[in-house]
DNA sequence: GAACTTCATTAAACCGTTAGAATTGCTATT
DNA sequence: AATAGCAATTCTAACGGTTTAATGAAGTTC
């Protein structure tokens, strides 16, 4: 490993004029400085990060909590979208992206000691176990963090604008003539799945209808065999086939289709399916799914400059939802 | 923050005592041992790794290469997947994953001047264009790498057996009367591209036919409108439909059925379709897809214990494959 | 030419931890 | 009683940088 000091002997110069010279300082001559950084460069220097943040601190790290407990996986489309536009965003202005651990070699550590220990300037909390004991002590750390889709109290919150989106949902089933309109939901500890169900009910509310708690089941989790289990339990406890159903993810949609079938019945002729999401492969399932496209991107990106802006205290610490990111509906052909 | 001359002061010893007791060193008495631990406890005490590391050296963090320049996300279930079962090994060792970056704050590094500055233990290659010339560089450092999926030259590598997958998809084919099989494939400036065709071309001579160099159609990129305009270009270039369509991926497949349906050719029975993945929704789009299965588990922990062991020089560097990993075929309804 | 600036350079302290050498105090051995 | 042996503890020097105060040389001003 090639130090400073290496360098230093070979300029004749002090350890802290190469310190200097490598740091753009402006106390050293143009000369000194030329000469130090070719040698640097022939020398094959690299810095040491870890005797430079010793004494800096700021790592230009950003931490990614992804607890694996809850069964989602980093193929998830949704999260693994939103990652891919952060880490894009954040590594273009020079931080480095590194999952938050549990453990250092043999030893554990809390979420927020990782945190330390490592000197993380920010975390992006993307999924999570609410419940977890270690999340607290992290999200009142004082640490910037920001999270997505995740109804953290006094976290700074990126979400899809999951009332619109139902709104929009409801309204077109409606408007193409369906009165008697389902509602699987997600499963409920999780937030966006509160949020669509709460925008369901007042939805349909304010047009006029009454909500009827049997035309609402939920999904034990956000996949497809969930949303299989679900539409048997709507078919089960209703006499009659509602005329559509609005599903609180795509997965779910697809599970409840695919259940349909089996049962004989005809998307969209019996009954309409509005997905959530709008996953890559809805395009090509059979029908392909009408649904509400999550703008991934644009929540990566926010969520990335928000955490970027309480890093550098540009902005304060908002808790609650901070941007909500509009969504779409993308008529296909689950519905008639 | 709390540092261990901090709790020194408190237990009424010297720093070193502290550092070895929380280091479980046997030269501190048990009771001193226990009397620090607990005082360190209190204090909220965390160690600070740039401290440590900048002593100890090894890092206990693995660098993930993943390049965007591909146009592949994380999004790709092959790699998320096999990312994600890497990340769960490793760090059930006490690894912490971090993305290989090209920059430090305002300073650019080249990847192997990042995984240097950082110290890094290993690295895995997930997706990289081939001709970066950063990459030569990394692959010769000596620093532990495996790659999965990418030909490269020196590097251990876990793949699919890509040959086996090819082999039992065209004779799946052909045992059920196809006799003219075209191919799409994918990309040839991927690795696992040129391995599907050249098993395709190898199969093909073994069972007594002629390769037909019209039947082979290369596709742009590893995505569904890739699929969609090689399937034009193969029925541009050939008088008739062929029998059957292998394609190097589910997403071209996927793309080659909707082009047929729009050219009204029904799937399974004008022609039959097998893809290469195994993607989730390949059982529920209409007509499901008959594929070879990637076992992305089995990559992602392959490619896991493999740079563990480098790391632990348990192991030598074996250039090029060192597992391959079997793949299954699942029938479905796109052949007939 | 003395006093004062300015600029480049250096010495030294510091960041928090580890690890090996040195020291202390105690017990067992002869 | 002197000495060897040992365990527990302390001292000290790294590790590789950054940063501040001190130094020295050259230039300016009156």
């Amino acid at each position: 490993m090639v130090t400073i000091y290496d360098i230093a002997k070979r300029a004749g110069c002090a350890s802290s004029t190469v310190s200097k010279a490598l740091n753009n300082s402006n106390q050293v001559s143009k000369k000194r400085k030329e000469e130090i950084l070719a040698l640097a460069k022939e020398m094959g220097y690299v810095p040491n990060s870890n005797a430079r943040l010793l004494k800096t601190k700021n790592s230009w790290s950003i931490g990614i909590l992804f607890s694996e407990d809850l069964n989602i996986g980093l193929e998830h489309h949704f999260f693994s979208g939103v990652l891919q536009e952060f880490k894009a965003y954040v590594e273009a202005l020079g931080y480095e992206v590194t999952f938050v651990s549990k453990k250092v070699g043999a030893q554990s550590l809390t979420y927020l000691e990782w945190c330390k220990y490592k000197n993380i300037d920010g975390v992006l909390i993307l999924t999570v176990d609410v419940d977890d004991v270690n999340l607290k002590e992290l999200t009142e750390s004082g640490i910037p963090i920001v999270t997505v889709d995740n109804g953290l109290i006094n976290v700074p919150t990126i979400i899809s604008d999951n009332f619109q989106g139902t709104r929009m949902a409801l309204e077109y089933l409606m408007l193409k003539g369906a009165k008697h309109i389902a509602h699987i939901a997600g499963p409920l500890r999780s937030f966006s799945a509160t949020e669509r169900l709460q925008g369901y009910k007042e939805t349909i509310e304010k047009s006029g209808f009454m909500v009827d708690d049997n035309l609402i089941v939920e999904a034990y989790n956000y996949d497809y065999n969930s949303g299989k289990n679900a539409l048997l339990q709507l078919v089960k406890q209703n006499k009659k086939l509602p005329d559509a159903i609005y599903a609180a993810s795509d997965d779910i949609a697809l599970g409840a289709i695919i259940a349909l079938k089996e049962l004989g019945y005809k998307v969209p002729n019996d009954v309409s399916v509005i997905g959530f999401d709008n996953i890559e492969l809805t395009r090509y399932t059979s029908p392909s799914l009408t649904t509400v496209s999550q703008n991934k991107m644009m929540i990566g990106t926010e969520a990335a400059k928000h955490l970027i802006a309480l890093i550098n205290e540009e902005t304060n610490i908002a808790p609650g939802i901070v941007k909500r990111v509009p969504v779409e509906l993308i008529i296909r052909e689950s519905t008639k």
